[in-house]
DNA sequence: GGTGCTTTGTGAACGTGTGCACGAGCGGGG
DNA sequence: CCCCGCTCGTGCACACGTTCACAAAGCACC
């Protein structure tokens, strides 16, 4: 079947950075195939999983053999839009706005960080670990001039919601919300939280209840 | 029945501390009262959906009337285990770990960053943020002292799987891993991870397969 | 060229999560 | 005291995700 009419299940489209993380090691390790399960055991899944997973991306495996390493690395990548650079915005130049800007991950994996956005008059103009601090207003102008397309919102919670509309209002349509707060975005905007505090929530919930019945 | 023998779905839990911030707000606001279907509106979810997971609480509802939000909140802070602090332990001083040192997200709910812990000897014995930074062979002693009881690996990820199990071993039994790596941890050990570029890499997925016939 | 070993790709069964729709129960008003 | 309107609690049907199990298909060796 071609190439076209897929449709790949979210819960798949999750695992599969990880997937390509995997590849990505074995690659540096100049190992030529993967089996599904080897892939299983370095992405912590089960091998059905991966083969289901991989099934949807196309036939790319070799019965008996296995999956060619760079040849479902590259295809995977093409699949995941990662062939280009995809630059972001943080908004909001505070404590977790300027950790983002220098923690290096985003940039190494094809993300870079091309501007921060606060509305303190006394940090715009200035640079924060090289990344330029401008003004809520000059963001329209940023998406056209440097191509950006995701907006990653590390304001207080307060101001999130408005700050998200601006973004949207921008012309941006993807958000990733660091806010512990819910926000709104419209139709045709990708959203995606990630919330600190509420995984250490979760984290204590389970601590509280300790296994049922062993001790 | 009674207060016993429920189990609490994985989906639910997750949902828990959204409800609750919700229900934090309204108690700022001086409401007495929330409807689910409010509450759902609050927490960006439908309101069948919050009266099922707060049924797994109990019937802590009025019909007719709604929830009482103070006694809500309190039933919810008591299930999450949130009526007495969780000291943390930040492992990694680097880029990451000193962000996360510095983010007030995690004292303010209940989880107090208790000290930093680093390999590298000029850090130890210093502050940062007012932290302590501790050797990895101190490890143990603070979670005796300091009643530690969540890890959070911020180091990278070429160490991440050796600093859990040190972090294990120590008595630690529940772990949030923001290394960009998958680890294991032995059974009745709590595994929760937070992947920054993952979040970016799926965005960049649903962003690049744009609403499949819509423009 | 055939035989046997290996590993993929996938149909089918199972389990978990979601959403509807409605009965049950409470409060208020007459 | 009864009736009416409101909102919870939940059984049921459906969708989504996971796992199993096995046929299909390739490779290697003889």
């Amino acid at each position: 079947m071609g190439d076209g009419a897929r449709h790949i299940p979210e819960a798949t489209v999750s695992r599969l950075p990880v997937y390509l993380r995997s590849l990505a090691e074995l690659l540096d390790d100049n190992v030529p195939t993967v089996s599904s399960e080897r892939l299983a055991e370095m992405a912590g899944v089960n091998a059905a999983k991966v083969r289901k997973d991989l099934s949807y991306l196309g036939s790319y495996g070799t019965r008996g053999v296995g999956y060619e390493v760079e040849y479902l690395a590259f295809q995977m990548s093409r699949e995941l839009g990662l062939t280009r650079d995809w630059p972001v915005a943080i908004m909001g130049a505070g404590n977790l706005g300027q950790a983002l800007a220098n923690y290096g991950g985003f940039t190494d994996r094809g993300f870079p960080v091309a501007c921060l956005i606060d509305a303190d008059e006394s940090k715009v103009g200035t640079r924060i670990h090289g990344i330029p601090v401008y003004a809520p207003a000059d963001l329209p102008g940023l998406v056209q001039e440097l191509g950006i397309s995701i907006g990653i919102i590390a304001t207080p919670a307060t101001v999130a919601q408005a700050v998200a509309d601006h973004v949207v209002a921008s012309g941006i349509k993807s958000i990733l919300n660091f806010a512990p707060t819910v926000i709104n975005v419209p139709e045709g905007t990708f959203l995606r939280k990630v919330d600190l505090a509420l995984e250490l929530q979760v984290l204590s919930f389970y601590q509280e209840h300790r296994t049922p019945d062993r001790v």
